[in-house]
RNA sequence: GUGCCUGUAGCUCAAUGGCAGAGCGCCACACUGUGGAUGUGGAUGUUGUGGGUUCGAAACCCAUCAGGCACCCCA
């Protein structure tokens, strides 16, 4: 008995309350997915490797994909993320899809990482892209997507953020201070960590780096710069879009924001949540303007963001957000009472479903007050009791379970009486 | 891939080298045609796994697996 064989390192298990918190992401991001009309699609779940060496960035290809050889020789990947299959299929079909598309997805995604909380090996992420429209406004209505989410999920703009940079406006920051091309990852990198590390040893990586002491002065006035945004364009316009789409109380410039993904050419964006414990980042995109011509297409421009359901599921569940699941797999028990009348438990059951009610009939023979005991532990609200007595007369004891009141029915009318019950 | 912490009944935990326990849950009965509340009784286990030290190990040591925290990376 205890010899049981374990589950895979970092998977989870979805018992059925469990599967209630992943449909219930579901649904919420299904539904302001569809409120800005995009539509479902999905991918492959493997993948070969190729696809991801060009441009996901060699971390997350060489160390933390599940790469594994086919029984022909190949290897191939189970997605860490979707991004590049979304380039493919777009390029694929280039010539025939009506631009802009608007594509969003939820599904399984596998990486090799360290688990710890928030982090697991296999998750399910949410997926949402505009191709084809290269524009301010475009990022401004992902970044309201992810907004309009946070919202519907309950998270106030004081409790969750979204904080949004330019790569673009960044490059031109990094020239004026004449930090080299080949550097610009590292110091990007470095950006990235800034706020989990002790400011002088900070210092001490970025001289490292190479940055003399007027390059790292500059880089630090460039990130406590909080109105940098002010002198770019793209900012401004974007800033006025989400100003008009009513989710500038959940944004705000940062440039401490960098994003670790090598195909992201402009606006990057990150959202956090800014009371918990959590400090890891709820969802993050931004604009890719490479990525279709990297995988054979024509150049094409695209903006979109994922969304992992740990973390989110972590925060809702902390900060008490998720509604009380209603677990009741059926709001109605018929009991067996003895073997002679279990069939016609049976047929009184059938009966009940085809009018559209969620019915369980007792499986065989037991005790009552076992079955009670059975239909109060699955919260159901009505018990239906056909015994001897009823039989005899067509009838049939409908008890509420939660007032406790029982009456005798008709068994042609105990449709009626269960309706009236349930409100 | 690195460092640190943890692992005892279904769950939450106690027992710090000397008989493996409590609360909750579970089962039975009070109540053989009716659940929740209450009372009484009952069953829990190779102390994650494997090895070692010891007269004696849940405890100390080594290995391993899993979880957590911090790196790394990122959703």
């Amino acid at each position: 008995m205890k010899k049981s064989i374990q589950t895979v390192k970092g998977v989870r298990e979805f018992y059925p309350e469990a599967m209630s918190l992943r449909n219930y992401l579901y649904e919420k991001v299904r539904g302001v997915s569809q409120a800005f009309g995009y539509q479902e699609w999905d991918g492959p779940f493997i993948e070969t490797i190729d696809l991801y060496a060009a441009k996901s960035g060699e971390e997350l290809v060489k160390k933390q994909s599940f790469t594994f050889e086919d029984r022909g020789g190949d290897l191939v990947t189970l997605r860490p993320e979707l991004t590049p299959s979304l380039a493919r299929m777009i390029a694929a079909k280039q010539n025939e899809l009506t631009f802009p598309v608007r594509w969003w997805s939820f599904g399984p995604f596998w990486r090799y990482e360290q688990p710890q909380k928030g982090r697991t090996r296999e998750f399910f992420q949410w997926n949402i892209d505009m191709l084809g429209v290269n524009s301010p406004e475009a990022d401004a209505e992902l970044i309201a997507v992810a907004a309009g989410f946070l919202r519907s999920v309950g998270l106030s703009p004081e409790r969750a953020q979204i904080f949004v940079n330019n790569r673009r406006l960044m490059d031109s920051e990094f020239d004026a201070l004449d930090i080299p091309p080949e550097k610009r990852l590292d110091v990007s990198n470095l950006v990235d960590r800034r706020t989990k590390m002790e400011p002088a040893k900070w210092d001490e990586n970025a001289r490292d780096l190479g940055l003399n002491q007027i390059q790292l002065d500059g880089l630090k006035g460039i990130l406590g710069n909080f109105d940098l945004w002010k002198k770019n364009e793209e900012l401004t316009r974007l800033f006025a879009a989400l100003d008009a789409l009513g989710v500038s109380e959940y944004v705000k410039f940062d440039p401490n924001i960098m994003r670790g993904l090598l195909y992201y050419t402009g606006t990057v964006f990150e959202a956090f949540e800014t009371t918990g414990s959590l400090k890891r980042a709820i969802l993050g995109g931004g604009r890719y303007d490479n990525l279709l011509a990297d995988v054979g297409g024509q150049p094409l421009s695209g903006v979109g963001f994922a969304m992992g359901d740990v973390v989110i599921g972590i925060i809702l569940q902390e900060a008490g957000l998720l509604p009380d699941f209603d677990l009741t797999p059926a709001s109605v028990l018929v009991t067996v009472f003895d073997k002679s009348l279990l069939l016609k438990s049976y047929a009184l059951a059938s009966r009940l479903r085809q009018s559209g009610l969620k019915v369980m009939v007792y499986p065989e023979p037991a005790k009552l007050p076992r079955q009670f005991k059975f239909a109060d532990k699955m919260k159901m609200k009505i018990a239906l009791v056909l015994g001897p007595d009823e039989a005899a007369n067509s009838q049939v004891a409908v008890k509420n379970l939660s007032s406790g009141e029982q009456v005798v029915v008709r068994q042609d009318a105990v449709i009626d009486t269960i309706r009236t019950m349930l409100g």
